[in-house]
DNA sequence: GACACGCTGCGCAACTTGTCCACTGAGAGG
DNA sequence: CCTCTCAGTGGACAAGTTGCGCAGCGTGTC
């Protein structure tokens, strides 16, 4: 991550249907460079993927939750991920972590609307290794998930 | 979103590198009803972005945590948005939302280590609106985000 | 029955990609 | 001081893709 890299990610982030050549003219290096640090960067896990972002809400699930889970301790090593492939089954599940705190999870949900995040609250809490859970509702989005001015951070600080 | 918006967006979403032209070979579809679902796509704001992802891990950033935050209530309106901005201004907070409960607010933070999650801390308590805060640290992660099942789910039950 | 709409299949020019090459400058190591 | 390696440059080539427009066709609607 030298600045270059810093201003071909910022660069692909703010106009994604740029080509490698029009990266390369706009940035003032040559073709080569700009495939080969983008190359690099896939390698090194920076850039993890090219797919299109989906917007939930969009697709039918303003609602948003959050959804803390306390996972029974007794269970057998790997409660955490028996948990977590049940909840990976659960389309509405987009998100799960293990946390901090005696056994605790950690799982964003979204639904069609209040009502229908009962039904996949229900879903979720299906799992008998699920002790205790609670939920709190996203009521509005203040900073949308964002990644940009991280790597603008990294750059000016890392190797 | 019919079945054709789904196989599609599945598509990109398993082989992003995949053109236009491909994926209605793929598909089985003309080329300009891949270009038009797309941009219809696009349009809907289903497709919010064709952004490279970029991982924090990668980026120097291993450490994730999510931060409740209590707001003060007598701040005049727009109080959350006020902190809103102050946490926008902070390049390791990477999402942040009201939610739930009288006057909190939610954040996503990653830092470099343990120990510089102290600092990030400091930087977003800095704001005098915030009364009380609580941290818990995520440890792994389960099930990463993700939306490709939720695309499905929409395709076979919305219109 | 007329119409709008979405899909097909085709063609064309302009552009981009993948890949290779020879050359240059800078830093590392002997 | 010399040499090696690495990263970048600039150019070339064939193959493939994109953007665009057009005519035809089947279906559901008013």
């Amino acid at each position: 991550m030298d600045d270059l890299d810093g201003r071909l990610i910022e660069l692909f982030a703010t106009d994604p249907r740029v080509g490698v050549l029009e990266a390369s003219r706009r940035l003032g290096v040559a073709r080569g460079t700009v495939q080969a640090r983008l190359d690099k960067l896939a390698a090194t896990g920076v850039i993890t993927g090219w797919g299109p972002d989906l917007s939930p809400e969009a697709l039918g699930f303003p609602v948003t939750a959050f959804l803390t889970l306390e996972i029974r301790q007794e269970t057998s090593q790997g409660g955490h991920d028996l948990v977590g492939a049940h909840l990976a089954a659960i389309p509405e599940v987009l998100e799960v972590h293990t946390i901090t705190g005696a056994g605790d999870m950690w799982a964003r949900v979204v639904a069609r609307s209040n009502a229908d995040l009962q039904r996949v609250i229900d879903a979720v809490l299906e799992h008998p290794a699920i002790v205790r859970s609670s939920t709190v509702i996203a009521l509005a989005t203040q900073v949308p998930y964002r990644v940009r001015p991280l790597a603008r951070a990294a750059t000016t600080t890392t190797a």
